[in-house]
DNA sequence: TCTCACACCTTTGAAGTGG
DNA sequence: CCACTTCAAAGGTGTGAGA
């Protein structure tokens, strides 16, 4: 029997999975069906304007269909719904993209070069039981945005594939199946929602997301199994306030050479040695500085001269020179021995270093063991460089060549710096754009680029921040773990006029959602509650103003009205989402289609003539049949860049979709041509986002919505602290 | 493989100082 | 009152010992 396989992520798209879309279909169909796991999926609604009707997964029908009701007068009797009926789920009417999509996002991963140092030398990510940030920091800059349509925009994290690795003689290699997935958790950038302008005037960094392995964590970190790869994945969703979040269009994007592999003590050294190299906090471990690493660097010395003692005891003969190349050989060789030693007297040497990269990469152990090897292939040649480069022009500090690794950490010395990077950075690199983000007042990652922009701006959304950046990001959490049946895939085609059904009625095994309280980022007795809601906001930053100072009243009728954690019921969620023009197409490795929703299919089998079918580094995937990629970075040529997916499998949303082109953003990245075919091709083709946007036509509806939303933005608010413990004590 | 205490570092903002 | 400097606290890092 095929055990559950996670829906590898797809390199190169740039969107691959609606965040509450099952991105894991296959363990969706076994996890149902084996009834082994909580099908926590993520609460999901009909738009209130009935824009797309959507299927939802068996096992949610029901309490999910209950709460549509009053959410969204679609005039589906969802009570109704059984898993067979919400397969019959039709769109309520015929999509109007051209309302929404006025807008044409792209998005161009910041410090490009970094991130592909890093991938090239391995892909390790460390977690803490206390959180420990991402390094390096994922950044994006964002272009063709409606510069007054307001956008949330978030990121999650989410496993990469179905293995679970080990770092053994200096490479990853799988060491079996991968450990049950932690819950989902969507950080929802703490300036969300913004302005488009106020987006792409700034590089948007996700640097405040914190990773942890502690599933019981309360923080809203991102909880990670250690020793498994993930995919981070950037999200853009037009809404002008949270609440909207359901009921808005999710567009999706994913870099792959952001992938990595979580675990709690560094295994590799050469990432070890990028990090500190770059992390500024880490700059005590770094050879010029007096940390340990200074006084680990005497250590190893003196022990060399001890060994270097005994060599000319066992060999007269040899000179010092020969010999302490000798010594140093030996301990590049030990301690880092998937890194060629060089035969010299600098103890940078010792240790491997970005020198090495270049030649390293080609042949590094980890690339071959990963399966990830695609992915260090776009290094030299990826698309963004010229999207960075632009980029990087923004900031005065970063131009002059400065090394990429300041770009990061402007704050830092760039003397030191600049010094270590000429001697290590790879050529390849050097010239890269990555000359990023930086653009604060002489912080560094805790600029907080968006925020001066935000601040400034006419008038920030209040329900932000409120001078102060947040402590605890807002998350959503949600779960990929409940899916789409295998057994629908078979029904499953591509007819027009379902082009905005984004669900199909899996399963409909009748089990209820259950959504596990220990997956929410609030505890007491929030916890109940937020099962309900879990998957639409498991925290807030206190800082978010709009939803902080909730009563406990609203919270008892929200719960009363369904949304208890008892019932398991998921909170109505919109997920108005569309083709998100990169959905990817994949094979199951039970040689069926995943089961992605129906749009995201017809989006890659649309794009399929014009995307490079790359071979999917699952082995699974890459044996049955190429899987599909979308890459945020624009396609060159043929496929007009505004063009979506849709609109190609689609043609009735084509119209649409094809409007949404960049614009007027002349310096948007999403202008930057591919660099190479190569590089098209290892990314596969890319195609921005073309997604339909069918942002919701809130009318009278959007009251009664609005206002359910916002018993649920008030629950959310009770992720804080306090107001947790306040909480607790009420019924 | 994980956890923890630790030293080292950056960032931040309050307090102090001088014009 | 403002601008600048100083200082301490908070927080981020990798290390290394121990479990």
């Amino acid at each position: 029997m095929n055990l559950p396989m996670r829906d590898p992520v797809i390199p190169g798209t740039s969107m691959a999975y609606h965040p509450f879309l099952p991105h894991r279909a296959p363990d969706f169909a076994m996890s149902a069906v084996l009834g082994h796991q909580p099908p926590f999926f993520p609460a999901l609604a009909l738009p209130p304007n009935g824009a797309a009707a959507l299927s939802l997964p068996g096992a949610l029908a029901k309490p999910i269909m209950d709460q549509l009701v009053g959410a969204a007068e679609t005039g589906i009797p969802f009570s109704s719904l059984g898993h067979q009926a919400a397969a019959h789920l039709r769109p309520l009417k015929t999509l109007e993209p051209e309302e929404e999509v006025e807008d044409d996002p792209k998005v161009h991963l910041e410090a490009k070069e970094l991130w592909e140092q890093f991938h090239k030398r391995g892909t390790e990510m460390v977690i803490t039981k206390s959180g420990r940030r991402m390094f390096p920091p994922f950044k994006v800059r964002c272009t063709g945005l409606d510069k007054k349509a307001k956008y949330i925009l978030l990121m999650d994290i989410v496993a990469a594939d179905d293995c679970r690795y080990k770092f053994h003689n200096s490479r990853w290699m799988v060491a079996g199946k991968a450990d049950p997935e932690m819950p989902k958790r969507m950080y929802i950038h703490p300036d969300s929602p913004a302005t488009g302008e106020q987006w792409m005037s700034k590089v948007v960094t996700f640097h405040k997301l914190k990773l942890t392995n502690n599933i019981s964590d309360k923080h809203g970190f991102t909880i990670l199994n250690s020793m498994h790869k993930y995919q981070p994945r950037f999200h853009i969703v037009r809404a002008n306030d949270i609440l909207k979040l359901p009921y808005s269009t999710f567009r999706t994007y994913v870099f792959p050479e952001t992938e990595f592999i979580a675990v709690t003590a560094y295994q590799n050294d050469k990432i070890t040695q990028l990090k500190i190299d770059n992390n500024p906090f880490a700059k005590g471990f770094r050879d010029t500085g007096n940390g340990r690493r200074e006084k680990r660097k005497q250590l190893t010395l003196q022990s060399m001269r001890v060994y270097d003692e005994r060599q000319k005891k066992e060999n007269p003969t040899s000179d010092e020179s020969s010999n302490e190349q000798t010594a140093f050989k030996c301990f590049a060789q030990s301690s880092c021995p998937a890194v060629p030693a060089v035969g010299t007297s600098s103890l940078k040497d010792l240790c491997p270093s970005e020198g090495d990269s270049d030649a390293d990469s080609k042949e590094d152990p980890l690339l071959e063991g990963n399966e990830s090897g695609k992915i260090s292939t776009t290094t030299a040649a990826t698309p963004a460089p010229a999207s960075s480069a632009a980029t990087a022009g923004d900031d005065p500090r970063d131009k002059g060549g400065s090394p990429s690794k300041s770009h990061f950490f402007p704050g830092d010395s760039a003397g030191s710096r600049s010094r270590e990077r000429t001697e290590k950075a790879p050529p390849d690199s050097r010239h890269s754009p990555a000359t990023i983000s930086s653009s604060t007042r002489g912080g560094s990652l805790s600029g907080e680029e968006l925020k001066s922009p935000l601040r400034d701006g006419p008038k920030v959304d209040e329900n932000r921040l409120l001078g102060k950046e947040p402590f605890t990001p807002l998350t959503v959490q949600t779960d990929s773990t409940a899916h789409l049946s295998q057994g629908h895939l078979q029904n499953l085609g591509f007819p027009p006029a379902l082009a905005g059904q984004q669900f199909f009625n899996p399963l409909g095994n009748g089990h209820p959602l259950l959504l596990h309280p220990g997956q929410f980022a609030m505890g007491g007795a929030f916890s109940g509650m937020a099962a309900g809601m879990g998957p639409l906001l498991a925290t807030v930053s206190g800082a978010s103003a709009g939803v902080s100072g909730l009563d406990n009243t609203v919270m008892a009728t929200a719960a009363a009205q369904g949304l208890s954690g008892a019932s398991a019921a998921a909170l109505p969620f919109h997920l108005q989402q569309h083709v998100l023009a990169s959905q990817g197409l994949a094979m199951s490795p039970f040689g069926s289609l995943f089961p992605y929703p129906y749009t995201y299919m017809a989006a890659a089998a649309a794009a399929s003539s014009a995307a490079s079918s790359s071979v999917h580094r699952h082995p699974f995937l890459s044996a049955v049949r190429p899987r599909l990629r979308y890459s945020p970075y624009p396609l060159p040529v043929p496929l007009s860049d505004g063009s979506s997916l849709l609109t190609t499998a689609l043609p009735g949303l084509a119209a649409g979709s094809g409007e949404g082109k960049a614009g007027g953003l002349s310096a948007s990245p999403g202008s930057v041509p591919l660099d190479s075919a190569s590089d098209l091709t290892s990314r596969s083709s890319t195609l921005s986002s073309g997604s339909v946007s069918l942002s919701p036509k809130l009318g009278a509806d959007k009251e009664a919505a609005t206002s359910e939303l916002q018993n649920i933005q008030r629950l959310v608010s009770g992720l804080d602290p306090k107001q947790d413990r306040s909480r607790s004590g009420s019924p």
